[in-house]
DNA sequence: GAGGTAATGTACCGATAGGTAAAAAAATAT
DNA sequence: ATATTTTTTTACCTATCGGTACATTACCTC
């Protein structure tokens, strides 16, 4: 089986770059031209590589899980509901605005492409929104530390929508200090540090 | 000064059909023929009476924010900071999951549209929202009940975000009762009933 | 009526969108 | 060296993008 030409690029290093412009410009505001000036490389490439720009986009948004949101996995290994809460949201805000990344968050701005032509970009953000929320739901149910009047279902469903808000403020150009206020003090509300009722 | 042909459509209404349109697809999934359609109207009678997309656009913000999006002005009339949340996180539910309505929320879905020919819808999405967070936070400084070391300003940005995850949440499919479910909660958790701390 | 004025309908503009055909180039296999 | 395979390069495709020129129509004033 012979191999025919090499590669002339790292494919995970392409998938960088159009992760970047994606995270920057938004599902809908990024161009071909845009993604194959990122990524050094000329159309029929990215089309024999990655296939349509639905494809590439999906592969990204893998990637984007894996690397910059890899932090929302990693936080159900805490042991308590308190510590997984506090990665998850002080994550979100490092994710949304730290330094060095585009505003924002590449799933959350994904969900608001929202043409007619984007449906499935849409779509696949909106089942890798659903599969970490269940996530999330399996790790609260089995906490030690849950409070016993509440639905695990709901307390995820609140700390899902809590970090969504942290990004939507992040891509609106809330600096990261305040963000980090904002953070705290849901935080503080949601897991009150004596042993309050909720 | 004489008139002239008179217009064959209520500029008031066209405007409530743009508003649905890019409601529902946003400004960049949205196209001048997608709105001629919706509005009834060829393209000179839109550039005539609403100029641009862009401008078109600033208009039907404006109108959303006096029409849907009322709630969140209204609220601040509330006494207290409990009710003026309570009346902000409902509001936003009813707002991006209620019937008849596209889901999510215009200005959150702008804050994402962030391609380069977007700029100025979203920064007009932006100011908007600025606005509208300086007038909850001059609210809550004078509310009666504040909690005393509570800052109204990280206060007001976290009802702000709060109101954003539910715009997600609506976005991204969530039904309208289970958004109530985190609604109730969050306003639990911010304002405990007896008179917890923070 | 005639003239002025503003909106309408039609047809069009250049630019760019996402996507591809076909030939040239670089590797392996025999 | 030759044949085969795969990628790259270049050039191009149709459709649609936001925006407009121009002639026509409908109204008001005189």
């Amino acid at each position: 089986m012979p191999g025919g030409r090499p590669r002339a690029f790292d494919p995970d290093a392409a998938l960088d770059r159009a992760l970047e412009v994606f995270w920057r410009q938004g599902y809908e505001g990024t161009s071909l031209s845009d993604l194959t000036t990122a990524m050094g490389i000329n159309r029929p490439s990215l089309y024999g590589t990655f296939g349509n720009k639905e494809e590439l986009f999906a592969k990204v948004l893998e990637r984007y899980v894996g690397g910059p949101g890899a932090f929302a996995a990693e936080a159900l290994e805490a042991p308590t509901v308190r510590e997984v809460a506090e990665r998850l949201v002080r994550g979100a805000v490092e994710l949304t605005s730290g330094p060095g990344t585009p505003g924002g968050c590449l799933n959350v701005k994904s969900v608001h492409a929202c043409g007619p032509d984007s449906a499935p970009a849409r779509q696949a953000a909106i089942d890798c929104r659903k599969a970490g929320e269940t996530a999330l739901r399996r790790r609260l149910e089995q906490a030690p530390d849950l409070p016993p009047g509440q639905d695990p279902a709901t307390l995820a469903r609140l700390l899902h929508t809590i970090t969504d808000g942290i990004a939507v403020q992040a891509a609106g150009g809330r600096p990261h200090d305040e963000l980090s206020e904002i953070a705290e003090l849901a935080l503080r509300a949601l897991l009150p540090p004596d042993g309050s009722a909720s």
